[in-house]
DNA sequence: GTTAGCACTCGCCACCCGAGAGTGCTAACC
DNA sequence: GGTTAGCACTCTCGGGTGGCGAGTGCTAAC
């Protein structure tokens, strides 16, 4: 009680700097941190007494916890947040490391969806927490190519191919047999209907073949009410798959010895809405973004944190890349090696959308 | 040493009844399990001690192991082998375990590779391991269709459509910009080159594009090449994609408290080859294969079992669904669901290519 | 405002001990 | 001869105990 000073404003220097000690000791050791091994350690040319004072006080303004009355100093969620404000705008990544990512980008003579696995795999193996990745995904889409093939007695394939790349593959039930001929004047047909539509369009396109007379081969109704649901489930989610690596370095960490916690994170991250949700937020910024903890809105993901950063060009074709690991993580680390990864993904993405 | 009989044929049924007993205890508890523990949980109608010298004898001929002096009994996987032999050729799946699979697989209007992803989820949420499922894939494909399209200024997308379903997308850099109508045009042109071809067939056609003179466009050379370089990948890989879900649900088993094994496991099976070197054996005799720990060719899978079993039209398109547990597993149920979602993805398959 | 000193708290660890479960062996039993 | 009761022995597990060490908060001196 005794030095407060009750201004919101910035914390003294040296309040800061112990904080930012503090939360380097603890990402390194996941142990609480006390006053003595602080100054050894970190050299602040104070005695730990002060260094205790001083700790007092920024446990009272919510920045530290300790989980019983005599073990050491732990960083509450503020207080991360506090740490990583003072950081964000800060160092490059090490050259090394550029280098090394770089030359696992080498060759992107891959199939499309295996570029955000690899960005994915980078970014676990560069940070030793999980690395993500969504495939980039434009806004909308027209239809470049239909194409209606048979697959089994009953059953067509129908492939869908977008202007901007995606592909999406169905199959389609008939009710009744179809020759080969037939499928393949349908396909001819169902190309010209709707080819370069975008999902409006081909909505049009379904009312009028409703509605003609005489009636149209229903495949060709059945077909394109497919192709309308494909657009629309397209147009109405804000990413493309989401790729995950590494979810097993974030096992490894104490805090998830062995609870429900991972398995939450897990769930989450699958669905695709939770990070959709957060990309309006992360592409209006364009910067790093990093949820710590109970910032979290999903409460499954409390436990954890992220460090996030969108790529692309908006109104082209966007996406996120970043890391998962446990709130105790190498902030620093993190947002340099996210933030080198976004802009080696904007370059990717110069290259292959206009 | 006292009733050493050395012949090496079935057990005494007495025998067999208590390795069966101590089998199904240990995977109930995973706990060593006692003489005394048995006969009174099993009624076996002996005595602890008589039960002891059954126990004894079963640990010479190797089919038990016990942890320290004083501790019960657990089987050792040979013990398992044992055991799995004796109820292969058994029980169906409850009914209303049916029944609820059969709803899972309700509507089959999904996109294809999403039922290999239900199979997946539906055994391990039906079993509480972790379920495994491959994309069906037939044995070789022709060409069913090929499109380019522009994606970057010096970037084209090529998807490669086979007849039997599977779809390929990959970007190609091209060494100048092309317009529109040139792209359109070299789609023609491969359409038409390679419409109906099998890997072979387009091996062929590489060959010629690049002795002809004067020289076709580069670019037709490249995309040409690369379909070569698809048709074989597909050619050379035993499955598609693999699928798995419920991964935590091992985790949970103690097990893998917080070990190496699970990374190694995880590590397996994302690698398509390991499940394609199974695949002979599996479609061979076309059955439920069990793995049992120590069994399988793959170090890294030394502490899980497998139970495995193919689904598909031999020449037509295969592929494997089952689960993968700790060793310590519910057998006879793993055995039924995975016998029964193989015989759904069989009539699948039927539906679907025939 | 800073620091040394000090009493106090509390988790951790090693240790011991007793209870309990299980074993192997032997001798008696059917 | 196979089966069983009895028994001595082994080993794990859980609880209780005590010392150790790290850390705290407070006070008084600098």
């Amino acid at each position: 009680m005794a030095r407060r000073k009750d201004r919101p404003g910035p914390l003294e220097p040296r309040s800061e700097a112990i904080l930012r000690a503090i939360i380097e000791e603890y990402v390194a050791t996941a142990q609480p941190v006390g006053s003595q091994a602080l100054v050894t350690r970190y050299g602040l040319g104070v005695s730990p007494a002060t260094v205790r004072n001083v700790m007092a006080e920024l446990e009272n303004l919510g920045f530290l916890d300790h989980p019983h009355t005599s073990a050491g100093r732990v960083p509450t969620d503020k207080g991360y947040r506090l740490y990583v404000e003072s950081i964000t705008d800060a160092v490059a990544l090490a050259p090394v490391e550029q280098l090394m990512i770089r030359h696992q980008f080498g060759q992107i003579d891959y199939a499309t969806d295996q570029w955000f696995r690899l960005a994915a795999a980078t970014l676990a193996t560069a940070t030793h927490v999980a690395g993500i990745a969504t495939a980039a995904k434009p806004p909308s889409c027209r239809i470049r190519r239909v194409d209606l093939a048979p697959a089994g007695p009953r059953t067509l394939s129908l492939v869908v191919i977008l202007t901007e790349g995606p592909v999406r593959q169905v199959v389609l039930a008939t009710e009744r047999p179809y020759t080969d001929e037939q499928v393949e004047d349908a396909s001819r047909t169902l190309a010209q209907l709707l080819a370069g539509r975008s999902a409006h369009g081909v909505s049009n396109v379904l009312a009028e073949l409703g509605a003609a007379q005489p009636p149209v081969d229903p495949v060709l109704v059945r077909a394109t009410a497919r192709v309308v649901q494909l657009m629309r489930e397209f147009d109405a989610s804000a990413v493309e798959d989401v790729f995950s690596d590494g979810l097993l370095n974030v096992m490894d960490a104490p805090e998830f010895a062995r609870s429900e916690t991972l398995r939450r994170v897990f769930g989450v991250l699958q669905d695709r809405a939770y990070l959709g949700d957060l990309m309006p937020q992360l592409t209006r910024s364009g910067k790093v973004h990093v949820i710590i903890g109970t910032e979290n809105e999903h409460s499954g993901m409390h436990d954890v944190s992220l460090v996030l950063a969108p790529y692309g060009r908006a109104g082209r074709a966007v996406g996120v890349v970043g890391v998962l690991g446990p709130t105790r993580m190498a902030y620093p680390h993190a947002i340099s090696t996210v933030r080198y990864v976004s802009g080696l993904m904007n370059e990717l993405v110069d290259h292959l959308y206009v």
